[in-house]
DNA sequence: GCCAACGTTGGC
DNA sequence: GCCAACGTTGGC
């Protein structure tokens, strides 16, 4: 399946859709991803594709805002960091396990649209529920034109 | 803070 | 290669 979108999960006490607003030209690399299965699907992202920011481990969880990918993934630099929490000692520059692509921010919504929301809706089969510990996920062109349909009503 | 889901590690 | 133990994620 080519996915029509992404949703990319972090927590906002971490970094949130605000922390990515006050970021240098509101543009990150999405590091730190450490699981195999996540790591294919951002290794998979091109550039222009669309990316919802889900906001987890918080108060409010949900899609909080939207982003685009604007450079393709290149080695996560965390990796070989030895003072980062994402340090990989199996991970060498030659061979890198782990892939960053660079997300600029889009827009942020007026309010989240909550978990409890998407639940309701045929998403309640989507990855996002059925497969709750992934932190990146493919959406099929249906699973996205709900959210699109549930923002209209924000 | 609790706990279910599930990915990873390591012994055999 | 199997599987138990363990660690992590993330909702509530």
């Amino acid at each position: 399946m080519k996915a029509a979108a992404w949703l990319l999960k972090s927590e906002p006490d971490t970094f949130g859709i605000d922390h990515l607003i006050a970021a240098p030209q509101q543009a990150t690399l999405w590091d730190g991803v450490r699981n195999y299965q996540a790591r294919n699907y951002l290794l998979a992202m091109k550039k222009g594709d669309r990316a919802f920011f889900y906001h987890s481990s918080a108060p409010i969880t949900g899609i909080a805002g939207e982003m685009t990918v604007i450079a393709e993934a290149v080695p996560d630099p965390s990796q070989f960091d030895v003072n980062s929490p994402y340090f990989d000692a199996k991970s060498t520059p030659e061979k890198p396990l782990w892939f960053s692509p660079k997300l600029k921010f889009v827009k942020k919504y007026p309010e989240v649209l909550t978990r409890q929301n998407l639940a309701k809706t045929a998403l309640k089969n989507s990855l996002l529920f059925k497969s709750f510990r992934l932190s990146v996920i493919p959406l099929s062109v249906s699973e996205m034109k709900i959210i699109d349909r549930l923002l209209q009503k924000l």
